[in-house]
DNA sequence: CAACTATTTAGAAATATTTCTAAATAGCTG
DNA sequence: CAGCTATTTAGAAATATTTCTAAATAGTTG
């Protein structure tokens, strides 16, 4: 994982609703589409994206392709996040 | 505040770096420039999306400007992570 | 006020991002 | 296996980002 590259997954809005979308669970590609006025490739790239920060991960079942938020990145932004605020320590 | 243009600023390694020098401290733009190999036109540059997301404010004396970190938009930012992987609520 | 220092703004070039359409893949179902 | 459905990949166009150089601003100090 590279901060630049989660940070950078998180600055489009698309990917932070489709991240919110996941909260209540995983979710088919089609599903997380049919949310979005975009094509179906669209939502491809910005899935992509997201799996390649390890926002998100995969799984297959019959011919469905289903995506779920990985919270362990999450928690590592947050602690990046804490850090800075944290203290005048170097 | 918007969410999208905060993650952005983030997404770059060179403001990241900025606003970790600003951990230990406020910083004159041409102090933070001497942290980096770039010229100070591009830190200007650095600072200003900075300024916009709010992660930074400024403040003058004699002519110097000095940048200091806003920790509270931090704060913004941890809380939308964790409500996104706080619960399976709507 | 004239010259100096610190910083920003403007404009341009190189690169990256986002979106689309069209085509490819891949796996399921009759 | 043939056709269907779900999804991704490729290629292209529009837009945005990052960096530089050169010039402008603005405040300070002799």
């Amino acid at each position: 994982m590279s901060f630049g590259q989660t940070f950078k997954a998180l600055s489009d809005p698309v990917r932070r609703e489709i991240l919110t979308l996941l909260r209540s669970g995983r979710m088919s590609a089609g599903e997380i589409g049919s949310h979005f006025d975009m094509t179906g490739a669209t939502i491809s790239y910005h899935l992509s994206i997201l799996k390649k920060a390890d926002l998100v991960y995969e799984s297959r079942y019959k011919n469905y392709i289903y995506y779920e938020l990985n919270t362990s990145v999450v928690e590592e932004l947050m602690a990046w996040l804490s850090n800075l605020k944290g203290g005048t320590e170097s």
